[in-house]
DNA sequence: GATTGGCACTCGGTGCCGGTGAGTGCCACC
DNA sequence: GGTGGCACTCACCGGCACCGAGTGCCAATC
């Protein structure tokens, strides 16, 4: 029973496939892979693999194609991920760690995907609801404006201004900053609604000694504003570096424009992103019609978490079907993997 | 002499041409505009466009095609910009006025002009150098690690982690703060160069009463920070949208791979940007090799100044040479100045 | 029963050919 | 200077024959 040559078959169509776009015959099958059967047996074994969905033949009297269900099967069974050189390797850690700032590294990060794999990278920023808080900053900006700036362990800043329904004190801004970061710098921000009410009570109840009803009026503003920030999942920002690489790649029947613009939608990414984050640490690959998302029908996405502990946010690499997922998959778990170490120190 | 009939005939092939995409011939031109003449005459006529190099037949026995420099006099002397109507001004304004904060006015901005012009938009944050300080933060991070918040009257908010050569005392940093911002807020950060010295004895002497040796070192340090913040170029954000639009223009020869490429480089898109700084308030245009950068060689870029009284950033178009110029330079000139006033107020 | 060689058939790709039509340049004429 | 006329050019299109890669099927073989 073949079953086995089957597969062996369908490994050597996706690679021979990927390496030239062209349909693959049989006689080329033989030919470069030393199958040790005719191609008579190959077709055989062809038409079984077109029976059960694996490939397709673009027209009569053309090679075969992998459908989307053949790479998934390819990925799954039969690819074995190659480690990346030790040079590489290598170039990848220096490359990330002369990162200057947070902002740096991602950058750094978001191309060296792109260059490694041919294809789009993306990154999302380490997630705010996940990382933990280091510390919150309270600027009073004239009357009744105030501007709070947090700042995560991750050395991510976020900002934003309150209008105020009273004025503040100089002073009580100074306390309640001081109190603030004293309660809640350690806690991961996902925590925060959880532990609110304790929190405006122990902060206000420090601060306080005529105006203590105002104060926790204002503790709990603050605190809203925050938990406001972080619900705005629009917050979670997402680099995209590599475009020009889709339009190299040619393989896409329309046009690129549709990827173009998915790619430019945030909260798309965002989603589907989050859609694969099943197993956080994992590589995820998503292929073709798998993402449910009808603009990047043509092209397959492959993910992984990265970050310490829980996996704070994902990294990934959005390319056509076509492609050399091996490589891919080695790639976007190296760059994660050296994130993590990288985030962590 | 027909000088004037031959710039009315060069009008008619450019917006025949940006219409059509189809070079354009002599009977053509002679049926879409009452130019009174015969085609025999308008062959003439556009035999001497193309002597002095303003269109181009792309092979013997076609029509006509605008050359850069026929587009360039197109703009500089045949079009009037045609004014947006009031309902589109009005969408303008109420969409960037919805704005929440900084980012989001800008993510408006951008998205605006890449629809109204139907191209690549790029909008520049508004710099660093030359807005005035609002506020500046330091918080102390660890033993020996501030950390660097700059507030500008824009909103934006920069942020920069030292490592300083001794160890920081909590109140000093507090008291440092203070005194900072009472002396520094309100200068442009571009004057913050010229009056630094100054500024390290006016801080430091109100802070020390032992430790004063120590402190002008802490000054002087933290200036420096921000001063080489602003030095970074690099720190000036450019944002993009719309790359879908060039992928449906379909106009590139080539491909459209090295636009893209070039798109990604903030450092390029801000030095064309800065490039064409001439007059600030006003809407420049960059035809083809005008700008000298090879692979926009097949795009134009029209751009705007944007921000109160001495400009503070640009924003821009980037498209295809046959492109509707009194359009984007509408709609660029529109969004600029609508943006001033958001920014202003 | 799996494998194989043989064979007829399909069909996309390429090159050639002639016709068509838009467009030009030029020239003689007004 | 403007115009009508005319010969010429050349991209484009449809038709056609040919080639070759590839298939499916079948009978023969191990």
């Amino acid at each position: 029973m073949g079953e086995d040559r089957r597969l062996d078959v369908l490994r050597a169509i996706v690679e021979d496939y990927v390496a030239t776009r062209e349909p693959v015959g049989s006689r080329a099958l033989t030919e470069r892979h030393h199958l040790g059967v005719s191609p008579a047996t190959i077709r055989n074994d062809m038409a079984a693999l077109e029976e059960a969905g694996l490939i397709v033949a673009p027209h009569t009297s053309a090679g075969r194609v992998p459908t989307d269900l053949g790479y998934r099967t390819f990925v799954d069974h039969l690819s074995q991920v190659r480690a990346l050189s030790a040079a590489e390797r290598r170039a990848i850690s220096t490359l990330l760690a002369e990162a200057v700032d947070l902002d740096d590294v991602v950058d750094r990060a978001v191309r060296l995907i792109a260059q490694l794999t041919h294809q789009v990278a993306v990154v999302q920023y380490p997630s705010l609801r996940r990382s933990a808080l280091r510390h919150v900053e309270l600027v009073a900006m004239g009357e009744r404006r105030l501007l709070v700036v947090i700042i995560t362990a991750t050395g991510r800043v976020e900002q934003r201004t309150l209008e105020l329904a009273e004025g503040v004190d100089e002073a009580a801004v100074a306390r309640l900053r001081l109190r603030l970061n004293a309660a809640a710098v350690g806690l991961r921000l996902s925590d925060l609604d959880r532990v609110r009410e304790r929190l405006v009570e122990q902060v206000s109840a420090g601060i306080g000694t005529a105006t203590s009803a105002g104060d926790a009026d204002l503790v709990r503003t603050v605190l809203d504003a925050i938990a406001e920030t972080l619900a705005q999942e629009s917050e979670e920002r997402v680099v995209v570096a590599g475009t020009a690489n889709l339009a190299r790649s040619a393989d896409f029947a329309l046009s690129i424009s549709p990827v173009l613009e998915a790619l430019e939608e945030q909260v798309v990414l965002l989603r589907l992103l989050t859609e694969m984050a099943e197993d956080e640490s994992a590589v995820a690959v998503r292929i073709g019609r798998e993402h449910r998302y009808e603009p990047l029908v043509e092209t397959s996405i492959v993910s992984s978490g990265y970050g310490d502990g829980v996996a704070v946010a994902r990294i990934g690499a959005v390319g056509p079907l076509r492609q050399d997922y091996p490589g891919t998959i080695a790639a976007v778990r190296a760059v994660a993997r050296y994130l993590t170490r990288i985030l962590a120190g």
